[in-house]
DNA sequence: CGCGACTTTGACAGATGTCAAGGCTTGTGG
DNA sequence: CCACAAGCCTTGACATCTGTCAAAGTCGCG
């Protein structure tokens, strides 16, 4: 495919410009890498669980889940993935895959082979060291899910999850637009958060009668940022955004 | 502190081997690393939340917990640690702390600069990949919990708890020992698996009282694995252990 | 127009939290 | 050696949050 892999690319180094330091040189290396563009509709696996990949999945477009399921049905989504995300960038250590990528809304997901990124790892220790901090990044979210999961009520869990979302769509612990592109169905919502899709439904009615949000039509927006940070009890630092001085 | 490191040190490098392939010398480096010997107390802070570290904790002896506290007063556990785990490794990529590591019981901490840690990435490129996925490895623990947080019954949260940590200290995906050192109090459990420490004690009577388990004293003995492993839906493959083929 | 996916709502059930009290061990100091 | 306190475990009664079941409404799309 000729899709322009390129300002996939881009998304992926302005990301990982966010939380580490890169030379020039490494930056062409990074731009440079190959990649084949896919298409993914609503709701299909672009990495099945169980296998062992042999290449790495940057969202160009939409919106991926990594996504456990049990023996008795019951799903949950472990991770959330936005445009310039490299999904699984772990599989690039760990190649074998316990979990499954999920598109929840139409996804473009650009397929980058393990070998090129191996071979930028032994070139660029640099490189190696920025990769290794962006999953340190991605289990610093995790954590916090957990937090939610264990500590938090329902309300607090859907607030903050909204947060979340807005603050990495921003790329800003500052979130400054009150709108922002939520294209998740409320049983993806629920199926983050640990709940039914019927108490998603009950708790977005809460914040919506009291004035707190609007969502619907893959668009939330949020009306009071203070009592819902309040709510959710909601601090931005575990998501290493606009964090200037690294070491 | 003249304690000796050295027997840390190997338990950390097995742990590594058990996933990684390293070289003689970068065993040899590794093995060389400088530390200091730390005695912690039940109950006591080793590492502060909301400060910037500048070394790296490996456990030595004891029990450690990656702790985060809520304003409301509420705590969960995100990571539990024994003997041989690097606490926070990946604080060498990501020095501040937004969490809190506790002992669980008397433990022993050896200290390691992250300036000696980073030195040897940058002699050993293996050895930052090692690093790197002993880091994906721990996430892929903390994406289970997560599961196991958002899809699971209380019992069986607690079953997959003592499975996950009978595996651990075995250092095998085949639990032999049927006995284990479980050093952690109830309200412990409690803090890891999103429950009060009432219903821990719950569970663990019903466990009981059905003959799957005797936990006390600082020791669980479970007596039937096979239903055990069934009430927790039980899949031990995310721990990555005693997976002699990685690329 | 009709189908399918998603949302919304109500009534009820069940799991887990909260509150309160007592028992058991362990360590400390008189 | 004994008394006492502190921490942890155990149990019961009750409250409440969240899940389950069932049904209807909305929207987009073929």
């Amino acid at each position: 495919m000729r899709a322009p892999i390129t300002a996939a690319l881009q998304m992926f180094v302005d990301r990982l410009l966010t939380r580490s330091t890169l030379a020039d040189d490494e930056v062409g290396a990074l731009l440079a890498l190959p990649g084949r563009s896919v298409v993914v509709r609503t709701n299909h696996d672009f990495v099945h669980r169980d296998e062992t990949t042999g290449h790495a999945c940057l969202i160009e477009e939409g919106l991926a889940a990594r996504i456990e399921q049990l023996s008795d049905g019951h799903r949950q989504i472990t991770a959330l993935h936005i445009p310039g995300d490299m999904a699984d960038l772990h599989s690039v250590v760990v190649p074998h895959t316990s979990w499954a990528l999920m598109a929840l809304a139409p996804t473009t997901v650009v397929q980058i082979p393990h070998a090129a990124l191996r071979d930028l790892t032994e070139r660029y220790p640099n490189v190696s060291c920025a990769f290794w901090r962006d999953c340190v990044v991605d289990a610093s979210i995790i954590a916090q899910w957990t937090v939610s999961l264990g500590r938090r009520r329902a309300i607090s869990r859907v607030a903050h999850l909204l947060c979340e979302m807005a603050c990495r769509y921003e790329r800003s612990t500052e979130p400054s637009l009150d709108t922002f592109h939520l294209a998740m169905a409320q049983i993806h919502i629920a199926d983050v958060l640990g709940l039914t899709p019927i108490h998603v439904n009950r708790m977005y009615r809460e914040l919506r009668e009291t004035g707190l949000i609007s969502v619907g039509e893959g668009k939330a927006r949020i009306a009071d940022w203070k009592r819902l940070i309040a709510i959710a009890n909601f601090d931005p630092s575990y998501l290493h955004i606009a964090d200037p001085a690294h070491s």
